[in-house]
DNA sequence: CGGTATCCAACTGGATACTG
DNA sequence: CAGTATCCAGTTGGATACCG
C-alpha cells in the first residue's frame, strides 16, 4: 500500500506529536480561546476584556494576556495617561489563529447534541461505573 | 462596512462562550488529541496506544479513553479471549474531530517558529519580569 | 484603570502496586 | 493484556488585598 517498510505503516502521520502539544500548551487553557475570540472583533481594554470575558478573574486575565503577547499572538498597548488606557489587539498570527480555530468550533456546533446525548446514554448504562 | 447597527458590534460573535468551554473541556487535555490523531490511522489495542502515545501512563490512557468514549468519539470493542483484546475505533464524530482540528495544527506548524522567536524576544525584554 | 502579590482549594496527572 | 486502586506532587486558577 503506502507502506515503505513491512508493516502497516505505523509513522504516517502528517505532524508529530510535539506540535500538538504546543499548540494546546497556547491555547489549551482556560481563557486564551474566549480572549483570541473577542479580540477577533478589533481592539479591546482591560476592562472591556474583562466585562466581556464572562467570569475572569483579574489576575487570569492579566496572566493569559501576558501569555498571548508572549507568543505574539497579540499587541499590548499603553497609553500613559490619567487613567492610564492600556489596549489588545490581534496581530496577523493572532487573527490567524482564530481561523484556524474556526473548523474547531463548527465541529463542535455541529455535533455538541449528539457528544450531550452520547454522554447521556453512557452514563445511562447499567455497567458503568457510577462514579 | 459590515455592521448591520450603529455601533462597534460588540456582540456579532459567531459562536457563544459556552461552546469554545466544550470543545476544551472534550479535547483541551494533555492527551484526547494525541490519542485521537493516533487513531486516525485505524483502530488500535490498548497496548498499542500505550506505545504509540509517548509518555502517557497507563491510568491516563485509560481515564483519557473512557472519556472519549462516553463522548461518542471512539468505540471500544472488547475480544473476550486469553489474553484479553481490547480495541479503539474513532467514531464518524471523532474523525470529524480530527479533521477539524487540521488546522490548528497546521496553524502551529506554520507559526511555531515565529511564536518561539517572539517568546525568545519577550523574555530577553530588559523591562520583563525576570520569573 | 490596570495591574501586582499572596494565599490557598481543587484538579491534573505521574508512580506504583495489584487484579481478572 | 488491559485494566483498577491508591497515593501524592505539581499546576491551575479563584479570592482577596494592595499599588502606581
Amino acid at each position: 500500500m503506502n507502506g515503505t517498510e513491512g508493516g502497516e505503516s505505523r509513522a504516517a502521520l502528517p505532524e508529530d506529536p510535539c506540535q500538538v502539544r504546543e499548540v494546546l500548551g497556547i491555547v489549551g487553557d482556560k481563557w486564551s480561546l474566549l480572549i483570541v475570540r473577542h479580540l477577533s472583533e478589533g481592539p479591546r481594554r482591560f476592562s472591556e476584556l474583562k466585562r466581556a470575558v464572562d467570569g475572569i478573574s483579574q489576575r487570569m486575565l492579566t496572566v493569559t494576556l501576558r501569555g498571548l503577547e508572549r507568543d505574539g499572538i497579540l499587541t499590548r498597548t499603553v497609553r500613559s495617561v490619567m487613567p492610564p488606557h492600556v489596549s489588545y489587539e490581534l496581530t496577523p498570527i493572532g487573527r490567524a489563529l482564530r481561523g484556524a480555530t474556526a473548523p474547531l468550533l463548527e465541529w463542535s456546533i455541529t455535533h455538541l447534541t449528539h457528544i450531550d446525548a452520547a454522554r447521556a446514554e453512557y452514563d445511562a448504562r447499567p455497567d458503568t461505573p457510577p462514579a
